[in-house]
DNA sequence: CAGATCACCTGCTTGC
DNA sequence: TGCAAGCAGGTGATCT
């Protein structure tokens, strides 16, 4: 599900209720989700009051008044406010007001209590809608990879995934198998610019809902009617007519227009 | 370093 | 209808 809009979206549903609350006691059931000591997770954040909520990349950053809870959706995951919890509700919090769910049915997603943040992000990429088009232009020239599997790599930029790498790709009328450090600079610059567009655009429409994705409140997204790559497959491309094509690269499903799409 | 392969886990869709 | 295979928004380990 998540990818930085949907992040984003979901911490902008998250700020007007949190900051302030205070972590009463928290209960965890997953080994993957929270590894290692599950109760002293908890130990960790009971009594604790959140200052702060906030993003970097696919980082959901609750910060507290000691220390910071990072969560990480994963594929499925979602962080619910004041939801009763139903199957897969693998982390719980119970606030002074209120309680916070996360539920994640392929549990890929990660809670955890951090208090040196540096650390943890140190190998992240810059913020794909604060990187300049120069250090875009500068990082992508060190990187002998595909471009579609450049955009997907968090230590290049922090926050495309799956969905937005390809729909960047198609606004940018770039192939996803091109060697990102072949391109030339007016491509370079119409990966960048697109790259801003597609992320501002989809947040502004919540996110993509492809299937399970809901924001704190439960809210669907709905940029995923203006896709016009991903998941698109065998339909008409909307520039060239095309069929849109799919195949595999970085081992992911890619979606791309073989008309419109040059290497 | 690039990148392929596999693994983690559940649920939905597809094809026989 | 039933069942197995395939696939999914992510990431990290391991091997070539």
């Amino acid at each position: 599900m998540p990818e930085l809009p949907e992040v984003e979206t979901v911490v902008r549903s998250l700020v007007p209720h949190l900051p302030g609350r205070k972590i009463l006691s928290a209960e965890f059931g997953s080994k993957h989700v929270t590894p290692g000591n599950r109760g002293a997770l908890a130990g960790k954040l009971a009594g604790r009051t959140i200052r702060a909520v906030t993003r970097r990349g696919k980082h959901i950053v609750i910060g507290l008044d000691e220390g910071t809870l990072v969560v990480h959706l994963g594929m499925t995951g979602q962080l619910l406010l004041d939801a009763t919890p139903k199957n897969h509700a693998y982390g719980i919090f119970h606030l002074d007001t209120g309680m916070l769910v996360y539920r994640d049915p392929r549990q890929f997603g990660s809670i955890a209590w951090h208090a040196d943040l540096a650390k943890l992000f140190a190998k992240l990429g810059p913020e794909p809608l604060s990187v300049t088009v120069e250090e875009f232009a500068a990082r992508l020239k060190k990187h002998k990879m595909r471009i579609k599997a450049l955009l997907l790599n968090q230590s290049f930029v922090a926050g495309v995934g799956n969905i937005y790498a390809d729909e960047i790709l198609y606004a940018a009328k770039v192939h996803p198998l091109a060697m990102a450090s072949k391109l030339s600079k007016p491509r370079v610059a119409l990966i960048h610019q697109a790259m801003r567009e597609i992320l501002t655009m989809a947040i502004e429409h919540g996110g993509s809902s492809i299937s399970d994705y809901v924001d704190a409140a439960g809210e669907r997204g709905w940029f995923q009617i203006l896709h016009n790559a991903y998941g698109r497959e065998g339909e008409p491309c909307l520039r060239c007519g095309g069929a849109i094509k799919k195949i595999l690269v970085a081992q992911r499903g890619t979606h791309f227009c073989p008309g419109c799409q040059k290497r």
